[in-house]
DNA sequence: ATTAGTATTAGTAATCGTTACTATTATAAA
DNA sequence: TTTATAATAGTAACGATTACTAATACTAAT
């Protein structure tokens, strides 16, 4: 009845790559990661894995807006913050701190609350340096 | 240079059946109520009109997390909760409070805070009930 | 070790939401 | 009106993800 997780070469590779990349990378940039290790992989395989190691925990889905699901072998509790311009997830430490009207907020929706997902959204040192060498007026 | 904004019949449809929906329907949802009072719409031109008001400020695009990106026609300051289960986003009355120690937690990133996002998620009534009676233990 | 059962794979096709293209039409200003 | 150009319908293309299938490779039990 449980489906065992069988740890195939395949799936040892991605999640130590994903493990060791540190920049929460799209299915396909990991794609190209684990290549190197393994040339005849599949994207296929790559979503699959990626998939199963969420649903069991041992990785992190980070579907906030945006195109494309992008990944975090890094299960600390930390936030992050995504550049609204070239799309990269970067670690902020620390959680942010609970807020008190939440609760109320919620209260009259009927709503069972999971969670509070808090997403920063910014422009990070490259894009902001860039943006400002282009402005034009 | 300025590209003035025409306010062709599709158009007035389009924001008109959004206003009263209150529902924050996906472009295919839009476009299904649309074509009841315009039948050759096409789809194409729900998307662009979308895009076009959203960029002028008169919609609100919900790039929220999830598969379809969403709309609201109402741009009072309300929050929104989304049902894990079934998708649906509903709204929620106030703002949430201004949490002190976003600053301190994005100090030391260099980013531009342009936005804090705050989404909420949960599971609604129906489908709260739905799970509960589903249960096998 | 050998076997057997089945999770997993590579490769490819299909799906889904969205965007781009193009010739034609409709709008708003002169 | 006339004119310039947004906007349209229809369709094709696109990119990310998922589904399919026959072949392979884990794992546990013999």
């Amino acid at each position: 009845m449980k489906s065992t997780l069988r740890m195939t070469k395949q799936r040892q590779v991605i999640l130590e790559e994903l493990r060791m990349m540190h920049t929460h990378p799209t299915a396909d940039e990991l794609y190209e990661r684990v290549r190197g290790r393994l040339p005849r992989i599949s994207l296929g395989t790559v979503y699959r894995n990626l998939e199963k190691l969420a649903g069991s925990g041992i990785i992190r889905r980070l579907d906030y807006s945006g195109s494309q699901m992008r990944f975090d072998g890094d299960l600390h509790g930390h936030q992050h913050i995504r550049c609204i311009s070239c799309g990269r997830i970067e670690d902020i430490e620390g959680a942010p701190e609970p807020t008190r009207c939440d609760h109320e907020l919620l209260a009259g929706s009927g709503f069972r609350l999971v969670e509070r997902r808090v997403e920063y959204v910014g422009v990070c040192p490259e894009c902001d340096a860039r943006e400002k060498g282009n402005q034009s007026s």
